[in-house]
DNA sequence: AAGTGGTCTAGACCACTTC
DNA sequence: AAGTGGTCTAGACCACTTC
């Protein structure tokens, strides 16, 4: 295991038990170096990521500092942001929660195209096209429509849409899904998807346009998610 | 200048006019060494900053690989996630965009019991409480309620409620802001805001739940922002 | 002046990929 | 075996805050 990682699920636990409480300053750089037996890039690297995480607040010249942060609300239970690469099958079901997915369309198709300059691939060219709607303890919770090259994904089968994709390409494929680029807009459903979600008229959707990347630059999918109104997306910043 | 910001700022340009293509392979580490004469950790810290930006993506044992990025579509021009802890004022008139604000609450309140655990103040405390309408292109863009402790935004006056809260806490007071946690859905809009936004009925809006944090953990700001239907919230996530 | 975090170095060692 | 990036060290030097 890395020194920083340990570091890092060390300090967090005594964040989160009261060791160290919220507006109290945490041990110095090199105190934090004298205690773990560490160089101070490693604790640099550590701190650098609590704060991202937004656990603390580092000040130059006075110190580090927990941030008193809401642990209630909707966060379920460890690092929420963490959950954004995961895929919603891995997501639910590390909650504990049963996954089903319907799959609505399953087909090759020339893609639209702002989805062709999405995926960089010519306009004529062939992609599959999904379109599901996924449900957590039997709850329709968010419709997908998704564009992916079938020279990326190659081989595609109805049991991985039904299931996982993103297994699918990370562990049948081999590929490394390395990040994603999102937009987020409020939309109003459509009636086929009001009725495909189980949704009551006026209620909006939250919109996320996703295009994911492998480790070697390349997108591998478009998607298009409409969540239902009750989701939320988190997001932490920092200066 | 810091070294490694050097370093990030050439390869963002190098990048953007073409030295290094999509898909196209960084010099490796050692090379970026040499070339910019500087340490690997330096070389290191910046690639790593790229890649976050959504720039490269890094493959341990092969290089660092140039992302395909959509480079037109809604995003402004420079890195749009820097825009997330600048503030409406500053973010629009870096646009070149006239700003106009409406205030239509400016009170001292005792908050809400969720708004009170937020801020980590006792419900019987008094807080700031603003609502208002801003508009760029005379264009109403969002409506924001605000809440702050008044001990800790001290003295804030109707003319930076007007102009600029963030402006005020970080210019007057000499407070530094630090970081914000968001939550981010759909909601539908009340009468009385479609009214103040003048937008049509039946069109949803995209509202951001954000606390604001000081650089000692404190929170500062508690606020709910509602946008118009055409606004967009851009997220970037690595592995 | 003393204490804090931030940057940077030269170099070691390691994990992984490619050939 | 050679090349890639990732982690880590001991220590220098600096920017900034606090007293």
């Amino acid at each position: 295991m890395l020194k920083y990682q340990i570091v890092i699920d060390d300090l967090r636990l005594a964040i989160k038990n009261g060791t160290y409480p919220a507006y109290s300053q945490l041990p110095s750089v090199s105190k934090l170096c004298e205690q773990y037996e560490v160089s101070k890039i490693t604790i640099n690297k550590a701190l650098g990521e609590l704060e991202a995480q937004g656990l603390i607040s580092r000040r130059r010249g006075s110190g580090s500092f927990v941030k008193k942060v809401e642990t209630s609300s909707a966060a379920p239970d460890a690092n929420d942001t963490s959950g954004q690469m995961t895929g919603f099958l891995a997501e639910h079901q590390a909650r504990g929660e049963s996954v089903r997915t319907e799959v609505y369309d399953f087909s090759v198709v020339r893609p639209p195209h702002h989805v062709a300059e999405a995926l960089d691939v010519d306009d004529d060219s062939f992609t599959y096209h999904v379109c599901r709607v996924r449900r957590a303890n039997d709850i329709p919770r968010v419709i997908e429509y998704t564009y992916m090259p079938i020279d990326v994904v190659t081989d595609l089968k109805l049991k991985n849409v039904q299931t996982s994709i993103y297994s699918f390409i990370e562990k049948d494929l081999g590929l490394k899904i390395a990040s994603a680029h999102r937009v987020i807009r409020a939309v109003m459903p459509s009636a086929e998807e009001r009725k495909r979600l189980n949704v009551p008229e006026g209620e909006p959707l939250l919109e996320v346009e996703q295009v994911g990347y492998l480790d070697d630059g390349r997108p591998f999918e478009y998607s298009v998610s409409r969540h239902v109104h009750d989701y939320e997306f988190h997001s932490i910043s920092t200066k």
